[in-house]
DNA sequence: AATGAATGAGATTTCATTCAT
DNA sequence: AATGAATGAAATCTCATTCAT
């Protein structure tokens, strides 16, 4: 792609997210976004297979930007208790600093179907398995509990903060996001422990 | 409603149910779900406002079901760490023994909007209360910390939950929920341990 | 018919005037009906033999007493042009005296279909050679224009009575009929005369 | 709108004229206007903001023309009773042209409700005022009588005109609408002379 | 590369009428 | 005679996608 292309490409994105945010994925119509992009409705398939590819694309391309900052964070950590804080630290912070990206990932995109659902699946097992690394080198570090099922237990951390954002968005955002770490991961230090 | 009536009722949500499991939230058309339950597609109207209305009796009818079986169980233990225990247990092996409930509820019925997302988080809010009144009497008694924030960890407590049966459900059941309880509650407790 | 079944027959006419009167034609749904008759909605097809049945009896019902009156009413008179101000007095009175009538037969009615039109032009049709009759004694008694057409005056006269009670309907009756009877029959005397 | 989008506006417009009178209100379903205008279903609403507005727009684009034509001819005329003439001789000519158009707004469209028959009620507003701006003229002028109460006379003239149009499409056009020109008008001189 | 007018499949819901009780 | 639960046909409108320009 030329750089041209790539910044329509991106165009596109960009008003995707903010057509879903500020309509709902069931308002969220191609010609929506083509208008807020400022190209015509044909011009949208020219970077994009079909509706669900925007989806997609859009997913893979925000969130994946998302769990890459994990990885480079938790490069600069020595133990697995101050990874996992990482984790959190920016899970939270980075959603409560993107709100759009927020409420259309935990709440919007969750309403999408089938393909899409694999794609963020995709997304989401990257950072799932991130999690798992994490704990591995706690076990191994002895920082965690021996006989922990790493398996089910990135689950349970995963599905925890995930509660903790589509909460906060739910409720109206009345609280802030990075107050909630803290005692987020004490929980989690506290159940992990050796 | 006579029993007759009480009876149709049912089976037009018996046939959401299938329905919905078996093909999927949007190919669930109310003609499908009326061949299924052996009505006519008017009769549906009957007993049922609109389509959504049957997804929110299909909701209520069920999950109300089943935060009735939380509450009933919890009064018969003793201490807070049984009543999460056994809260653990309802929740994995009774959406295990309903597979339909549990992949309708996971994953088909997030799909919906408005409406009854709302009546869904009613009867989410219902049980999340639960487990936070589980919270706070493990607090009192002294077997929790003392300074947890209930509000927070009730949250981590049902998504970790939910992640659980929802990864289950999506890997495609390999392997028994049932089995899931004890680690699970185990986190928990340790996370929570005065 | 049994004096009961009469009863019956005549309950139901007066729920439909009622029910047309107050929501408007599209919105007389045979139960409806039937709920203001007090009877169940299969009774209706045993006094009538479909919906529009009803609004034909409805239509012939009450607007045959309407021109039974006027017959006997030019009975009393002796000349054409008294007989022609009765008419114009029954006309806008009758109708004023029954607005649910007047609504139901100017407004409402006019938009159902073929069968019940055609019967609504049986029974105006009776009126309107009512008024040629008047007309043609008008000639004969030197009263009025020896070179008449009789066919085209009284659609005129029929016309315009017609359009004044459904003009003072539409305006919402701000006004009465009854003091526009003088003002209606001079212009057509006038018109008339020889 | 470009010159082809109201090409395309047109073809729909005379479609629904044609397919309203031939298979009467009730079945013009869009898809039969969509047929005979030569376009998709779709691409009717890309046109009209629904199926009622094909008919307040036909109703509009048609009379409107038609009114136009009564505002242009008695600019001509020099006095109140050629005026009258004039209007009387438009409205039958133009209806007896246009058969289609007369049996619409006659027959069809009275069937139709609410916004539809606010729109019809504006247009014949239009031309009742007309009406009333003649006899004024013709009080002025001294040739008609001094005492005629106007907002009754024109529905008079109005309603006698409509009804011999209306009767003479019922009868099945067996004779012609211009030949009842000067019967009718000189009727209504009679009536209003001085 | 870009446009945007045109396409057309597809599903919810209403309500007059029936018929077993 | 009366009931009223059940029927099922039928039509509007939306919107992702295409393709001629």
């Amino acid at each position: 792609m030329t750089s041209r292309k790539k910044e329509k490409y991106h165009f596109i994105l960009d008003a995707a997210l903010k057509v879903i945010a500020e309509n709902g994925y069931h308002n969220a119509q191609v010609s929506r976004i083509a208008k807020e992009a400022g190209v015509a409705d044909g011009t949208i398939y020219l970077y994009f297979k079909n509706k669900e590819d925007i989806l997609i694309s859009l997913f893979r391309d925000r969130l994946g930007d998302l769990v890459q900052l994990f990885h480079d964070s938790i490069q600069e950590t020595d133990s697995a208790d101050e990874a996992l804080r990482k984790i959190c630290e920016i899970h939270f912070t980075q959603l409560e600093t993107n709100v759009n990206l927020a409420y259309v990932t935990q709440i919007e995109l969750r309403q999408s179907s089938i393909e899409l659902r694999k794609a963020i699946g995709e997304v989401v097992k990257t950072y799932i398995e991130l999690i798992e690394k994490v704990l591995r080198q706690g076990i191994d570090a002895g920082l965690f509990h021996a006989d922990l099922d790493v398996k089910l237990t990135r689950l349970l951390v995963f599905g925890a903060m995930d509660e903790v954002v589509t909460s906060w968005l739910i409720s109206g955002r009345k609280y802030t996001l990075a107050s909630q770490v803290d005692k987020t991961v004490d929980f989690f230090i506290r159940g992990l422990k050796a």
